[in-house]
DNA sequence: TTCTCGATTGTCT
DNA sequence: GACAATCGAGAAA
């Protein structure tokens, strides 16, 4: 059930976004010749969307060898270091050289729940697993060597829960993080799902 | 070549 | 609530 590529090739960020909501980012890795599966249902997600948003790394069409992921056709990884510590995850959408993408920012664990309890180094299931950008990748062992990866291929790629969402149970809410964007700050841009322990917290300024 | 700062998190007070 | 960790992209010079 792997979504198809068609799934993020059009050019509406907006309706990705809140249309990743539910569906699983699932990840396969080989541990001691073994492969291991992990799942999360994603609960919150970002849009960034292309050369018009301040907040977004292709802001002005800037084309640079870490940006020139988000230019591929969707349907691609875009992975990055922040801070030089964190490996934040997206989701690249839109056409080829339009650099959409959607930032998942929580997923809720399904599968492989042991393996992301040791790779988070926590020893009971809680939002400290992955309610975070930067915790879901390491949750599912994602770092900036997927960067640019196929999500229909083999390592990581996203799948149709069969889970159906009802708009209702969808919130909007500015973006987290990205005060600099200036007027772009302040749309209404992440998305997630109401009630849903690992939708990350929102921290003080 | 040098400088600034970040799509964050964990720890300490 | 405050702050350190840590490094590379991007811009300026």
């Amino acid at each position: 059930m792997k979504l198809p590529t068609s799934f993020y090739q059009t050019d509406d960020v907006f309706a990705i976004s809140q249309a990743l909501l539910g569906k699983w980012l699932v990840s396969s890795t080989i541990v001691a010749g073994e492969p291991v599966l992990t799942a999360g249902m994603i609960v919150e997600t970002e849009a960034y969307a292309g050369t018009l948003d301040k907040a977004s790394h292709a802001f002005g069409g800037r084309r640079t060898q870490r940006t020139e992921t988000m230019f591929q056709a969707g349907g691609v990884a875009y992975v990055y270091l922040c801070y030089g510590i964190h490996h934040l995850f997206n989701v690249v959408t839109g056409p080829k050289d339009v650099p959409h993408a959607v930032l998942i920012r929580g997923i809720e664990p399904v599968l492989g729940i042991p393996h992301m309890l040791a790779r988070r180094r926590v020893l009971s299931l809680s939002p400290k697993v992955a309610a975070g950008p930067a915790l879901l990748t390491q949750a599912l062992a994602i770092t900036v060597l997927q960067d640019g990866l196929d999500l229909t291929g083999e390592q990581i790629w996203l799948a149709d829960s069969g889970k159906s969402i009802h708009p209702s149970q969808i919130a909007a809410s500015p973006r987290i993080g990205v005060a600099y964007a200036q007027e772009y700050a302040s749309c209404p841009w992440r998305f997630y799902l109401r009630h849903n322990p690992y939708v990350s917290a929102q921290r003080k300024s």
